[in-house]
RNA sequence: GGUGCCAUAGCUCAGUUGGUAGAGCAACGGACUGAAAAUCCGUGUGUCCCUGGUUCGAUUCCCGGUGGCACCA
């Protein structure tokens, strides 16, 4: 009936995708699926711009999913993303819908939109106890033993090298036990703002999430007992609101620093989706100017083509 | 009004014993298949305030302006 089974939109922070995507989703009477890696956690709400309220349509809600489903402080992943992607995404193609995938993580979306072929693999306590007293360096060394590093993203931590480890040392023991997930035939509306306009618009909403209580958002959770160091790797809202709550920023330096930090972010982000079209997927990008009626019209008539 | 100091990249500043200049931050480009809002790599974008003088050659020295800061009135 349609060559497509999933539509999905994304962009850079800022650029309006979760308002987008409910209304498409309302329209095709199915839901949105998040693609956005903190949003995943229960207690970050403001400073991932989850905006629950906005899943409604003329009173009617909108179902939304793999939102607020990890504590805060679980490091969730990319396997677990893309296992959890496709179990919602079953269950719409066997309601013959299509449901709406929305984020900005780059490498979320790559790995439903090409379709990674990763093996689950299992935590190795053993491995890990073997592990425990090693230094970053000498983690780092045994790592290379299996893999070239494309960067140093694997020895960021010692924490990321023994995962690392574990996932290498379980390819070798069970070479041929990847994960095969279908690809998606979807549609990918991007939405593009001018660079300038763009960062008008994130400083304008860091100054809207302060007034509406992110730094009660991130004390909160550090009275909940998440560590300063787990808030700092969560980045950007999270990191630098933690570090004006220790004291290593002034209020004034902490907006300021966070600020220019969401910029560059959303520089980061249009690179990876520059580099997914490089790579062979097609996204069809619309004005983010144009108003929700327009963007829906014209995704309806790609839709139908 | 007088005296002194300053004027160099988008910002803060360094520097050139006279041969047209460089750091940090910002900006821009990129990488990235297991915490990715993370992590990492690359790139200098410039009437060296203006006018005149000295000089083969001035961003650098000198005269005069303009602007800023400080002190004295």
């Amino acid at each position: 009936m349609n060559r497509y089974n999933l539509i999905t939109i994304l962009g850079p922070t800022a650029s309006g995708k979760t308002l987008l995507a409910v209304h498409v989703a309302h329209q095709l009477k199915s839901g949105v699926i998040s693609a956005d890696s903190r949003q995943i956690y229960r207690g970050m709400d403001i400073g991932t711009g989850k905006d629950l309220a906005d899943y409604v349509v003329n009173g009617e809600p909108v179902p939304y999913y793999l939102i607020d489903i990890c504590d805060a402080g679980y490091q969730y992943n990319v396997f677990e993303y893309q296992r959890d992607f496709h179990m919602v995404f079953q269950q719409f193609l066997q309601q013959g819908k299509i449901p709406v995938l929305c984020g900005g993580s780059g490498l979320y979306l790559e790995a439903i939109l090409k379709g990674y072929q990763l093996p689950e693999v299992p935590i190795n306590p053993a491995l890990r106890e073997q592990l425990r007293n090693k230094s970053l360096e000498e983690l780092a060394e045994i790592l290379q033993r299996y893999k070239k590093l494309h960067n140093k993203t694997d020895i960021d931590t010692k924490n990321r090298a023994i995962r690392a480890i574990e996932i290498a040392v379980y390819e070798q023991e069970h070479a041929h036990e990847l994960t095969k997930f279908p690809i998606p035939t979807s549609l990918n509306i991007g939405i593009y703002f001018e660079r300038a306009r763009l960062k008008e618009r994130i400083t304008q909403r860091l100054h809207k999430r302060l007034q509406e209580g992110l730094i009660d958002e991130v004390s909160q959770l550090l009275k909940n007992g998440l560590s300063p160091e787990a808030l700092l790797y969560y980045g950007l809202e999270y990191k630098y609101v933690t570090l004006y709550l220790t004291r290593q920023l002034t209020y004034d330096e902490m907006v300021e620093k966070l600020n220019i930090a969401i910029h560059q972010f959303s520089k980061r982000q249009m690179t990876w989706f520059r580099r997914m079209e490089r790579q062979g997927i097609k996204i069809h990008w619309i004005d983010g100017e144009e108003t929700i009626d327009g963007k829906m019209h014209l995704i309806f008539q790609l839709l139908q083509q």
